[in-house]
DNA sequence: CACTATTTTGCACGCGCTTTCAAAAATAGC
DNA sequence: GCTATTTTTGAAAGCGCGTGCAAAATAGTG
């Protein structure tokens, strides 16, 4: 049925041996015979079977790829550059969608069961006992937007801080003084850095938050959420948001109550997806660099497997103020 | 180094056969020795090596997904879906993204390498000797979003006729006659559909198209062809779009226009994605069932996998109108 | 041409697992 | 207690491929 190394090598007349030295690269063959070889596999449709090769080869080019909600737009967006980034050199993303309720423990124990040579993780909160278990069965482990202290894993994460610090010195420079904080899920790293960000950077103009709030980075918590700040009676001059999606919410919740923004309060965003221009309010915000984020993590994942033993490395990718009409 | 079914048969004082069969259920064991070949697994922390099972075994559990541009929030959605069904299931979306020049056959013949169980494809242009080939690999193959009209593929499409005609009933009954179309990329099966339905629908009441011009389904063109028509001194009254996204974007040119929405002209969309309800005007447009889709491709793939013979099926899933302010 | 240095080739083993097959153990039947 | 079944087990043969090793072929040298 299925075309074997085994049916070229009888078709082509030589060992099988040589079919496989035909199809790696730098492989002891002359090239009179590997032409051949190929040749004859392309006529009949041969393809080397990618699972078997596994079995031998200590690398089967899959890469488990560890996403939160795919709907969320950064996540998306994120995915789509790990995805093209991964198979433009030769790996297979082996995407893992992470449930509200799944342990990131039994989803990489299932990724490991199908031998990836690494995984990269950009959701859920990494324990160290993940990332060692990772280390022992020898798929380097990458995280994304969060980092282990002083842990010994590979990360790429944003400037959070100081992305933070240049929105908040826009507010300040524009006069706002009555801040509020609407943040993401709580256990989340990028929001705890975010947080942490806003507030030493109002320290830093001897201000606090008037108010903090907390969603759950989608759109409608931050209609919900931004709403119930407005309603607050806080004389808010400024909403910063954990990220685009809240903040864009925030927006149309100003706009149901028929509050100006940024006349009356700036809203603030973070990462800069697409769609962050185009809604009621274009959003003033942060860029988080994605393509450089997902490239870095492909950096890493390669350098580690080509040099186990080398040091482990946190990249910091620079972030960018983008200035537009919400503040 | 690696933990494989033979030590764990060494620590078990039993066959690795038996440890094979511990694994697999309803095979022929008794309880009891099951029960203590998994116990001496789990203290070892052996997991069954699914590439090798996949040699032996016709199963890898592995299914190519193929999506188009992911950070698009319809293919976002929908991958968000399949993923999750399919790991529900069993299965493992392994992941190919689909750059612009690729070819669909090239990716579904390394994903075929890869030995996968069957694919996804909701992407690009299906040919008839892609889909051949895959039969001929026994890998099934669903398409999502596309039907290849007179062929032996099993697809899940949404009724986008019907979607259509809801949406024009809806306009006309409104007083609009001056119907504009916006388009999505050329080859594209949705697009191809969607277009006939205005036209049919539009024809139901004997009007045709005051005009029509194509985008290429994101935001941004939205916003550049939208303004083209509007520019155009049509005098337009409503302007479909082939999306939810062109029609935010038609939405975005209309306001800098100073242009009225719904008054002065009404825009629609298709798919009713998260963030139709919430731009600078919420979006009338048709719901395309997400989940109902990749449950139903799942349902498909699942079945086929079963009974390879089985007659091929377009599963139609229906559409919904969903009216806000647009129109 | 003889002889060595260097490719090029084939054989055979192993990767970790499933699965047939026949032998062994357990159970039933009388 | 002994045979006829049925269940449980282990040995062994692959699955499709990579690769170390030694044999064969080729090239190089005087």
């Amino acid at each position: 049925m299925r075309i074997t190394a085994d049916d070229v090598a009888k078709a082509a007349g030589v060992s099988r041996a040589m079919v496989s030295r035909a199809f790696t690269p730098g492989a002891s063959v002359s090239a009179k015979k590997r032409e051949h070889v190929l040749a004859v596999a392309q006529t009949l449709g041969y393809r080397p079977n990618l699972i078997a090769r596994g079995l031998t080869g200590q690398r089967t080019g899959l890469i488990a790829v560890v996403v939160g909600e795919i709907s969320r737009p950064y996540e998306a967006w994120l995915l789509e550059h790990l995805a093209q980034a991964l198979s433009a050199h030769g790996y297979q993303p082996l995407l893992l969608p992470m449930f509200k309720d799944a342990s990131l423990t039994e989803i990489l124990d299932h990724a490991l069961a199908y031998q990836v040579d690494g995984a990269i993780v950009a959701a859920g909160s990494v324990s160290r006992e993940v990332a060692d278990r990772c280390r022992a069965s020898g798929a380097p482990l990458v995280l994304i937007g969060r980092v282990l202290e002083k842990s010994e894993t590979d990360a790429v994460c944003c400037d959070n801080s100081k992305g933070m610090h240049l929105l908040v010195d826009r507010l300040v420079r524009q006069g706002r003084r009555r801040i509020a904080w609407l943040g993401g899920t709580l256990d989340t790293f990028s929001d705890q850095e975010r947080q942490l960000g806003v507030e030493q950077a109002l320290a830093h103009h001897e201000l606090a938050l008037t108010a903090q709030l907390r969603g759950d980075f989608s759109l409608h918590s931050g209609v919900e959420e931004g709403g119930r700040l407005l309603d607050a009676g806080l004389a808010l001059d400024g909403i910063m948001c954990a990220n685009d999606a809240m903040a864009l919410g925030v927006v149309e919740a100003a706009a149901q109550r028929g509050i100006k923004v940024p006349d009356e309060v700036a809203i603030t965003g973070f990462d800069d997806v697409p769609g962050a221009a185009w809604g009621r309010c274009p959003l003033t915000t942060v860029r988080n660099p994605v393509r450089e984020t997902a490239l870095a993590a492909l950096r890493l994942l390669d350098a580690r497997l080509q040099t186990p033993g080398r040091a482990t490395q946190v990249v910091r990718v620079g972030v960018t103020l983008i200035e537009r009409a919400s503040a």
